[in-house]
DNA sequence: ATTGGTGCAAATGCTTTGCATAAAG
DNA sequence: CTTTATGCAAAGCATTTGCACCAAT
């Protein structure tokens, strides 16, 4: 991965964000710096940096992609309304309803617990035994 | 909401079906009993189900749309590489991942908790005080 | 007879891609 | 020099919408 000025400097404006931009508000935020930057190597960098983990990609609830130049596991919680995205600092096993409102702000609405994982029809499909492929068939 | 054919035979089959699928899967399933049935309804009529609570809507992890004949509270679990998704029928506070790996069948790669509500600022534009609304204005 | 629902096709919105040019190593 | 990245425009998908016709109440 080459360390070009678009690279570096959509890294560094997302990691001064704290929105959880999505990747328009970036490239809006970023065009100022870069006035000639088009939207589609943002949407190429913002890809290739989150498979690299130096960034992560929220793909929450059917809405636009959020990226966050935070990579700590953490969680977030959004707006059923705006799609505005938070973050949430809470120790596992605590009453976690409470400490989500509190450190976002947010009313609480209701809470998922989101598991990922391989299903058996595609772990039967691995090669190795031991990776998480990202894309792959289309569900059945 | 009239109680047509399309709907009726809609809500049929994705009860039956249980495979969580996408509008598009469902519509090529009722296309056998309604050939002439076109998705733009299939997308209108689980949209309104889902509103009046008939239906469940799935919107996790930033793929297309899916839908769930099952109304009752459970989670669920989704395929990182095809997309499918399992329920997972689990006791609050038990040893989750476990009980996730087992009657999913999947293999965990990771478990966040969605959290959903109303953010501050849309807090402040709602006019009652405990109402939900769905969408809104874009996030800034 | 009304009013909501339907089919069709066109439009949308977000995201991805093909391709020729430019920049990094 | 070789290869990857960029910019632009066009394409792609899932989903939504306008509109004229049809059907449920």
């Amino acid at each position: 991965m080459r360390m070009t000025s678009q690279r570096e400097i959509l890294l560094e404006e997302l990691k001064k964000l704290k929105s959880h931009p999505t990747a328009d508000e970036l490239y809006q935020v970023v065009k100022k710096r870069l006035p000639r930057i088009s939207l589609a190597t943002v949407y190429r960098n913002l890809e290739q940096m989150s498979e690299a983990g130096i960034i992560k990609k929220l793909e929450y609830s059917g809405r636009q992609k959020r990226f966050d130049g935070e990579v700590h596991a953490h969680h977030h919680i959004h707006c059923i309304r705006c799609g505005r995205i938070a973050d949430v600092h809470a120790a596992k096993g605590a009453d976690l309803r409470s400490i989500v409102e509190d450190t976002s702000g947010f009313r609480l609405v209701e809470d998922q617990v989101e598991f990922s994982g391989i299903c058996p029809e595609c772990q039967s499909l691995l090669p190795g035994g031991a990776e998480n492929g990202k894309e792959g068939s289309k569900a059945a």
